[in-house]
RNA sequence: CGGGAUGUAGCGCAGUUGGUAGCGCACUACGUUCGGGACGUAGGGGUCGGGCGUUCGAGUCGCCUCAUCCCGACCA
């Protein structure tokens, strides 16, 4: 009643936006186009933080800092790069502000103008490549394998919580190596972290594969991406990992002297995952009742809701939570016992639901009676008496259980709305019904245009190691022949 | 920057031919409730986005302005 969640049937961005502040993970800000993230949701990112900087870490990266604002003679050495982001940049202009002349509050100082204008990040290539320069001299100072967390600022015309909002959150690593091969394969290895940690953790399944041409990262030579399908059918990026070539290396004059004393360009990689990841968590597997989380990165795994009428009931059931919680934690689950007492039984389960939170336990004089509990699973919404006796490992499985079918279903669900499309006519029809197309293309920039234009369809991705992808047939628009298939979708 | 809309209580909204602002939820207090989003009673809360104008009188009409949202173009 207080929160009612819009049915995801019925209008699926409506759905997202309604989840999104009441499931309590964020609202907008005053501030246009900026989002604040609250407890609930940071709490989440956080989980998604501490795992994915351990992946990090275990491939040999170290976390760094540069700095928010970069010259705008920076953003500019690379031809490519600065046009992809010159129109959404905001730039700072002046340093100082005075008391406004002409009546109350204050005004920018016009004397306080800065000679070189800063703009805020919107992305960190080019600040690094200008420091890198002064770290890289010989091949033995590589390679050089930095990420860092930071904030970032695009300003988009339109923004969405999550899914693309004026400032967001992120990692992005900056790697520098002695070849073209070396690089690659960085580049290659990162995505296929940033697959794992889809596919394990947020248990969302991903087309890892290249981008085309026309959807590269601006200055990048090759850009790898991961691909999720959304409950509407449509595709989310959701992270991305760049071969960038020599091309920063060379802008900002980044040369090595190589075993044989010769000079050479260092060759780079960047690759991020952001913010934007919550909001694939919650479009891949939210339903009408609320989030559902993966426990893996569930901030709360287990809730624990006493029903009790009188003073001793509920110091009895508290006391026998107190001690089971002990035992949860002690097979390292995260739990809450939800002692609030101004609120029924009933709002509650319905508030860790839209929460997401993947496991409630429920004891009441019935259960106390008996040696039992109430174990609801926030996936399928089952309900079970359990035993209170071995609850911890009971637990454990459980957990193992949802995380296993949430992916599952995910998959079922996205295998399901994959098609191979042969004909121009079939393609304009099922790409209104949604889900992925693979399909032949011809390779050019003109046919991948049109077809965007007609059908508001992209290619998503030329998908790596996909067997089905490996045939001859004509391009579906053109005609001409093709080699192999790619894969088609609306995006968000 | 083009096209369209909306600004009224914390949130969601109603407000007729102009007559001095209301509903639901939330909030506060008390009581009864408590195994799936409780109910009763009593309360508090508004310069109607801002400015100027028309009028005896403007939430309502006119002009200006600001902000936000939606459809385009752009995008992790």
């Amino acid at each position: 009643m207080a929160k009612e969640v819009t049915k995801r049937s019925d209008n699926y961005s409506q759905w997202y936006d309604n989840l999104v502040v009441k499931a309590d993970l964020a609202e907008r800000s005053a501030v246009r186009g900026c989002m604040v993230i609250k407890p609930y949701g940071y709490a989440i990112w956080e989980k998604m933080q501490h795992i994915l900087d351990r992946k990090f870490k275990e491939t040999g990266h170290q976390n760094a800092y540069f700095p928010l604002f970069i010259p705008k003679s920076f953003l500019s050495r690379e031809a490519e790069h600065v046009e992809g982001f010159a129109k959404e940049c905001a730039v700072v202009t002046h340093h100082r502000l005075m008391a406004n002349p002409d009546g109350p509050g204050v005004v920018v100082d016009p004397s306080a103008r800065l000679e070189e204008e800063l703009v805020v990040r919107p992305t960190s290539e080019t600040i690094i490549w200008n420091t890198y320069k002064n770290w890289i001299t010989s091949w033995r100072d590589l390679p050089v394998l930095c990420n860092q967390w930071a904030n970032v600022v695009r300003w988009e015309m339109r923004t969405r919580l999550f899914l693309r909002t004026a400032e967001f959150l992120w990692q992005e690593g900056h790697t520098a190596h002695a070849t073209s091969e070396e690089a690659m394969e960085e580049a290659m290895k990162m995505v296929n972290v940033y697959a794992d940690f889809a596919r394990n953790y947020m248990a969302m399944p991903v087309v890892v594969g290249h981008k085309s041409p026309n959807e590269r990262f601006a200055g990048a030579l090759d850009t790898l991406t991961i691909e999720a399908m959304m409950q509407d059918g449509k595709a989310l990026q959701a992270g991305t990992s760049h071969f960038l070539g020599q091309n920063f290396a060379k802008a900002f004059d980044v040369q090595f002297t190589n075993r044989e004393g010769k000079q050479e360009y260092v060759w780079a990689t960047s690759w991020g995952v952001s913010t934007r990841l919550m909001g694939a968590l919650i479009m891949a597997h939210g339903d009408d009742n609320g989030l559902v989380l993966p426990p893996a990165l569930a901030p709360i795994q287990v809730v624990m809701v006493p029903i009790y009428k009188s003073e001793e009931e509920r110091t009895a059931i508290l006391d026998k939570m107190d001690q089971l919680k002990k035992e949860l934690e002690a097979h390292g689950h995260s739990v809450k016992i939800d002692d609030r007492d101004t609120l029924r039984p009933g709002f509650k389960f319905a508030e860790w639901e839209l929460k997401g939170v993947p496991v409630r336990i429920a004891i009441g004089p019935r259960d106390m009676e008996n040696g039992t509990v109430e174990l609801a699973r926030r996936d399928t919404m089952e309900k079970v008496s359990a035993s209170q006796e071995g609850l911890g490992k009971r637990i454990e499985d459980l957990l193992e259980e949802i995380q296993k079918n949430i992916y599952d279903k995910a998959l079922k669900f996205r295998d399901s709305h994959i098609v191979k499309v042969d004909t121009w006519e079939d393609f304009k029809a099922k790409i209104e019904e949604g889900g992925f197309l693979l399909c032949h293309w011809d390779g050019t920039t003109e046919t991948e245009e049109k077809i965007k234009e007609e059908t508001k369809a992209t290619i998503r991705c030329i998908p790596i190691d996909s067997a089905v992808c490996e045939e001859e047939g004509k391009c579906i628009y053109s005609g001409k022949p093709s080699h192999r298939r790619v894969l088609f979708a609306r995006s968000y």
